[in-house]
RNA sequence: GGUGGGGUGACCGAGUGGCUAAUGGUAGCAGACUGUAAAUCUGCCGGGCUCUGCCCUACGUAGGUUCGAAUCCUACCCCCACCA
């Protein structure tokens, strides 16, 4: 446990640390927990962070509790968020959190001494009732005390709900409830959940004449200035039904140089030396991108497991050698849209195939690609609007690839 | 409850009766250059079509005035500030 502090450190995952926790962290094994909305029926590549603070928490022989906001999910959190987030029904959230949950297990550790547990604070907190709530959470918190949060001073011009002013201290109550029933002395969580830490901490204090500590992780951004995570597709999901293995490894290889040598501390388990090494090779030669191509095999290998990572790892040295492939090879990884054989008797529009495709998200827009030459089959740019899909057009029987620009690949791929 | 200000496309933000699918900026997409990077330059950036044009839908909501409305009128909803 001695060392976890500075593994984190090094690896660049603190912003912030309450002051004893080092201390305590030197003492012994602790066990620690993080939170994950269920806003979404899977996580995105922006949980990787907690969840790698959780992984390293394991390796250091702590315990990582896993929490799923079941329960919080229903308030909504305004920590850095500037306006009022809809209310999800309870259907969705618990239909979401069985996604979450199906994704941290395969993420942590469960067959070891110091198990990883998944816990979800609809069990606690959907039961709490509003007056025990009151006595035995809201009386030890000053109205002044919770103005002075960011998450709630940030929201004085634009206003914010009764319902989310309160968030925190449902967030409090879960840090004090898993102290209680677990012996839980950590969370860990981004550098916005530094007020609902503290606020736990601080009833845990109160409460139970205890103290608890909190780790904060940087808001992750990137060089470029976007919002990490993001694509034009949207967010980077963990979920291969989402976002293929193939465009999830694509999203890491295409990191900015200016990134890469941050992200692979933060997102692999690699030693420091090896990273050292890696940034060496890249810095001789850019070109060769030694550092990403090892950043996106590694975090695709953590998500989605050896096999399909190698399997990224082929498809994109095909797709970006161009010349023939082995077109079911590169089916089974990157998304691939189902035709019928009958479908191509008469041909089918190019435009209309790019929509299906998911290229494009309407026609008018593949109408305009297509103009500008931003779209290829099989390899070949296709200027002609009017061009129509045919049997002609398969590879191997049954194949036809897309593209659209430099990057983005689909599949289509006949039924037999 | 009162007074004042405000609700425009993913976001910010112009626009006060026709030239407005709506200036500009950001973000995004494509092309060129490159290293599947960055920066830069160029084009695109509500939807559909039988596409040098045509048709829908859109400026909080619902009506109205007008040949014509994001722009004027009425009611309503919501947000903000100050006062009570």
């Amino acid at each position: 446990m001695t060392d976890l502090i500075s593994t984190l450190a090094d690896r660049g995952f603190i912003q912030d640390v309450t002051p004893s926790a080092e201390a305590r962290l030197k003492a012994g094994p602790i066990v620690g927990y993080a939170g994950f909305d269920p806003t979404a029926d899977s996580l995105h590549v922006g949980s990787l962070v907690p969840i790698m603070g959780l992984a390293w928490l394991q390796r250091h022989g702590g315990t990582p509790i896993a929490l799923i906001g079941g329960g919080t999910g229903m308030v909504g959190d305004p920590s850095g968020k500037r306006q009022e987030r809809p209310i999800l029904s309870v259907e969705e959230i618990d239909a979401n959190a069985r996604g979450v949950e199906a994704q941290l297990r395969r993420l942590l550790r469960f067959d070891v001494a110091n198990a990883a547990r998944i816990r979800n604070n609809a069990d606690w907190l959907r039961t709490l009732g509003l007056m025990e709530f009151l006595r035995d959470v809201g009386k030890h918190f000053t109205v002044n005390y919770m103005l002075q949060k960011d998450s709630v001073k940030s929201r004085m011009e634009t206003g914010i709900s009764y319902t989310e002013f309160s968030y925190m201290l449902t967030q409090a109550h879960d840090f004090w409830h898993l102290h209680r029933t677990e012996h839980c002395e950590l969370q860990l969580g981004g550098s916005d959940q530094w007020g609902n830490i503290t606020a736990g901490i601080e009833l845990i204090s109160r409460r139970e004449g205890a103290q608890a500590h909190g780790i904060v992780f940087p808001l992750m951004t990137t060089a470029g200035g976007a919002k990490f995570g993001k694509s034009e597709d949207g967010n980077i999901w963990l979920d291969p039904a989402r976002t293929s293995p193939y465009q999830f490894y694509q999203f890491w290889l295409n990191s900015d140089d200016r990134d890469v040598e941050r992200f692979l501390k933060l997102f692999t388990f690699l030693p420091l030396g090896d990273i050292a090494e890696v940034m060496a090779a890249q810095t001789a030669d850019p070109a060769s991108r030694a550092a990403q191509r090892l950043l996106a095999r590694e975090v695709t290998a953590v998500v989605h497991g050896e096999d399909e990572a190698d399997k990224a790892v082929a498809a994109s040295a095909a797709v970006f050698s161009g010349g023939e492939s082995d077109y079911a090879a590169l089916a089974d990884t990157m998304p691939s849209v189902p035709l019928s054989a009958g479908d191509l008797d008469d041909g089918l529009p190019l435009t209309d195939v790019l929509v299906r495709a998911g290229l494009a998200s309407s026609k008018g827009e593949a109408r305009r690609g297509i103009e500008g030459k931003g779209f290829s089959v099989n390899g070949v740019v296709e200027a002609d609007v009017n061009r129509r899909v045919t049997a002609a057009d398969l590879r191997q029987g049954r194949y036809i690839l897309l593209r659209k620009g430099k990057k983005h690949h689909a599949m289509l791929t006949v039924d037999r």
